[in-house]
DNA sequence: TCGATTTGGTGACTCGTGTCACTAAGTGCT
DNA sequence: AGCACTTAGTGACACGAGTCACCAAATCGA
């Protein structure tokens, strides 16, 4: 019934299952005739053997598998992305992407367990007991994020980015349209801090941030705030809350980016269909893809992570702002 | 260094090895004193003892891991909804959802045999032998798609939800956006087999098919197309096509529904924020997650699959057509 | 011809769990 | 006391693959 195993070859072969192992394997430093190997491999064949990854996992400790967690929070198109340029980049090492969306509070430790995985890459950084954890199973373990102190957040860099062109374009009283969902807020935050820090530099008033659920409504009443404060240019925490803020523009019956510009972060496909098309601002993110593989295959061969890529965040200039 | 294993808490509490495997399966008809019980939850716990999945696996055959096979297309808001419903349901389980996003040929056998998952989800039909193949290995296949020849394919019914409510609005002349994505061709074709059959049964000219890219230059070719041909209502593929469409009609300056209606399928996210609000079909997504959640917690305790949920794609009304 | 080396291959152990069969002490009943 | 039965727990094996140590026969060198 269950799978054909190394000594079912070894039998029909009429082999001891040791040979079998060694022609299966190609060691290195045994001598096995040329007509026995054929006919272990020519039977292994026949019988469709494929070895159980789980006694293989269980005696050498590892596996050929690549689990790729994912944070709470929802998963764009960004991630999505990511997660190709990976499963491609490691594919061609046989490696296979398994991805785990966090849920709540279940313990991973339980699920790296059961894995064996040959590294783990976190989308976000991991609990340092639980790093710690993976490592002494000598799992290796690939984080991006704040990993490494001395490569400055790219994100506030996002924020300024955002004001630039804003500013460029004529506003000068910027508002901020935060997300209202709490499990992105620290994302948030740091690209409003680049936002505050590029306003104050400009010498223009703090920004007035307003959460901007995604629909049309809220949209509409954060537009009647703003315009109310007088400001002329905002800038959204993504595309998606820049959606909303268009949106509401409409409703509001405001001409963008004349009345009120406004400018979003990610370059989602849709962005480009937007009315009007949407400005944004976007992370290279196949670049970073390609990073993260490269920190994956090199962890993998035991080598030091390679030199992060240089190049930020880029704007996209369409019409919105 | 590595794992911790249920020897080193035998060890440390004093015990057999088999004291601690009973007590910490909670095996049924052995009878472990309650203090010795407690003494080897406690060692367990104090050492951060996680049983190795990998053997257990060897061991039993099955694993607590649920395998979820997507297809090679991309996937969209819709595929993660569902994914995060089953892994809700199932998490109360105990059962982890481990994703796999297909790409290329890389043979799916390899990995399941891999990870040994108590169950493979599908969310397209599996290759018959691929199937046969994991059901010999003991382990559960469930796939939505056309398991069921006896539940008719719904994809059709979308067709004809598109042209009703295209008809209801006054257009007469139906075009249909198609994608220019080979890999969901099949899908695109069931829905304009929909369309077809409804504009025969409406007494009006089959369909213009135009492959329509997500892009606005696109959209706007295929628009100045249709206008050509007396096309006043388009029913798209999906959402993202239709906003490609609407982005074509801004660009030839037509105001939507008025001089084209357009209806889109999904009902993503941002369909609500289109310019005008996107008219769309949904297929009521977290019921069809929860009965896919169901068939897997079924297959598990060994019952048949429940029955489908009855109540198809439902239209969601807003502007654009 | 004897010893050394190579060729071709095997037995036995390991990884960490789960579980069956079994023991040894204690308890209750007549 | 003698028997049955429960309680508390252990030893040994299996799962499937990888690998070390070993062995028998053949070949080689002098």
């Amino acid at each position: 019934m269950a799978g054909v195993t190394s000594a079912d070859v070894a039998r029909e072969s009429g082999v001891s299952r040791t040979t079998v192992s060694y022609v299966l394997n190609d060691t290195e430093g045994t001598s096995i005739s040329e007509a026995t190997r054929r006919r272990v491999l020519e039977t292994a064949a026949r019988l469709g053997y494929a070895p159980s990854a789980a006694a293989r996992a269980l005696r050498s400790g590892r596996s050929d598998l690549v689990l790729c967690v994912l944070p709470d929070w929802p998963v764009g198109p960004v991630v999505e992305t990511i997660l190709d340029h990976l499963a491609d980049a490691l594919g061609e090492r046989n490696l296979s992407v398994l991805v785990h969306h966090v849920r709540g509070e279940r313990p991973l430790s339980h699920l790296w367990r059961a894995v064996t995985p040959r590294t783990v890459v976190g989308l976000t950084p991991f609990d340092p007991d639980e790093a710690r954890g993976m490592r002494q199973a000598g799992i290796q373990v690939v984080s991006t994020g704040v990993d490494d102190p001395a490569a400055q957040d790219p994100q506030p860099r996002i924020g300024r980015i955002q004001v630039d062109r804003l500013v460029a374009g004529g506003p000068r009283r910027i508002g901020y349209a935060t997300t209202d969902d709490r499990r992105v807020a620290d994302f948030a935050d740091r690209r409003l801090a680049g936002v505050r820090a590029a306003c104050a530099e400009y010498g223009l008033a703090a920004p007035l941030v307003i959460p901007v659920p995604v629909d049309a409504g809220a949209g509409a009443t954060a537009v009647a705030a703003w315009r109310a404060a007088g400001v002329d240019g905002v800038a959204a925490y993504n595309d998606e809350v820049a959606f909303a803020v268009l949106a509401g523009a409409r409703i509001a019956g405001l001409a963008v980016p004349r009345d009120l510009a406004v400018i979003g972060v990610d370059d989602v496909p849709l962005a480009a269909l937007a009315s009007p098309p949407l400005t944004t601002v976007t992370q290279a993110i196949e670049r970073e893809a390609s990073y993260l593989a490269a920190c994956v295959l090199a962890a993998l061969d035991g080598e030091d992570a390679p030199a992060p890529p240089h190049g930020g965040p880029v704007l996209v200039e369409r019409d919105s702002a």
